[in-house]
DNA sequence: CTTATTCTTGACCAATTGGTAAATAATACT
DNA sequence: AGTATTATTTACCAATTGGTCAAGAATAAG
């Protein structure tokens, strides 16, 4: 009774790639390049496929695109809001987000930044799909955000533990943003730190 | 002795346009359409110039984005760095500020964020001297905001000060990009009194 | 008026854009 | 084997991209 899993082949011919890879490779793509900076011709040449296939698995372009926030949060998103609910000390989970724009700049050289902070200066964050879809992830985040701050206060009202969460996020993006723009290390991590102190009051 | 304002039209066709104007209008396409979202069509269109007169004046396209972004520092940072210094309360001064992404967004349907902060996820920003002109304006931001803290928090040590000023330089950016994610204002409202208290510790 | 200088215009460019359609190839079912 | 179905490939499309260049127009100086 349990749904298949490789979608047993039915009838014609069977894909010759892995849907998921190639949406993480295309989710990359918009990711440090922007709608606009991606063209088919990139989605090709990072994908190794010809347009026809492209347009028969994933729609137009801007299809494309809904598709790789989707995959966005189903990855990186999901994966950080895991980490905020893990089993580490609270404090320890919340210096590891505040950290992780710092880390991914000055430790790996990943300038990517976030992508959903990318997308909302994008021109597309205009198309109503796009922002629905950029609302839903960082909804996500909130939450998770919140599950964070009531485990590190539960001496506080929920009302006060969602303003928490709101404020580290918006902390989140501006660190995500600034270190795109390259801000010094020492000033992002003034900021991480402030952030953190933040819980205290 | 004093230097000439309208530059004494010397030999040569006089200029139809007015530079500072032609320039206002590509800041704002760039500002809300990003660089690759930005065509010279776009820009043909807005200013009613052709595309030899834009190049004479202003040189190929990436050279009109940094000009876009100098003219948004001498026009739009400008001023909000005479906000943050004014003779208003300080505690006025930074409840404008923290409000004005609000306000752009929910009082003037006004969604093109922070130029900055756009061109920061934008895919140019790997561009180094984008890089540096948006460093300086940011510099500038910050400048301005530690001279308001130094208003707001006489008591505190500079370096106290200092990271106060970064923080809500983040805050500031994160809202503008949540904003125009189209977060609800409730929520970016818990953020800017948050960033307000901030101040009280 | 002529000349030098600057600006504007319009034609032109190769390359690229997103997107489509037909032919071909690989599978399952009968 | 034949047929229905789906994937891949190739060729093609009109439109647009950023960019250049030469010809014409408007000014100042001689």
């Amino acid at each position: 009774m349990r749904e298949q899993e490789t979608k047993d082949l039915g009838p014609g011919r069977p894909r010759e790639f892995d849907e998921g890879e190639v949406l993480a490779q295309i989710t990359r793509l918009f990711w440090d390049k922007g709608y606009d900076g991606t063209g088919l011709s990139d989605i090709m040449g990072a994908t190794g496929l010809k347009k026809g296939s492209l347009y028969a698995a994933f729609g137009n372009k801007k299809s494309m695109y809904h598709k790789a926030i989707l995959y966005y949060e189903q990855d990186v998103v999901k994966m950080a809001c895991q980490m905020l609910r893990g089993q580490n000390p609270a404090s320890n989970r919340l210096y590891d987000f505040l950290n992780s724009p710092i880390i991914a700049v000055y430790e790996n050289r990943d300038y990517r930044g976030c992508f959903l902070c990318n997308a909302a200066g994008d021109q597309i964050s205009s198309d109503p799909e796009t922002r629905k879809l950029l609302g839903q992830s960082f909804d996500r985040l909130e939450r998770a955000l919140c599950d964070l701050v009531s485990d590190l206060r539960p001496d506080l009202g929920q009302n006060s533990q969602i303003s928490m969460a709101q404020t580290l996020l918006i902390i989140y993006s501006g660190l995500r943003v600034q270190a795109r723009a390259g801000v010094a290390r020492t000033r992002l991590e003034n900021v991480r730190d402030q952030g953190i102190r933040l819980m205290d009051h």
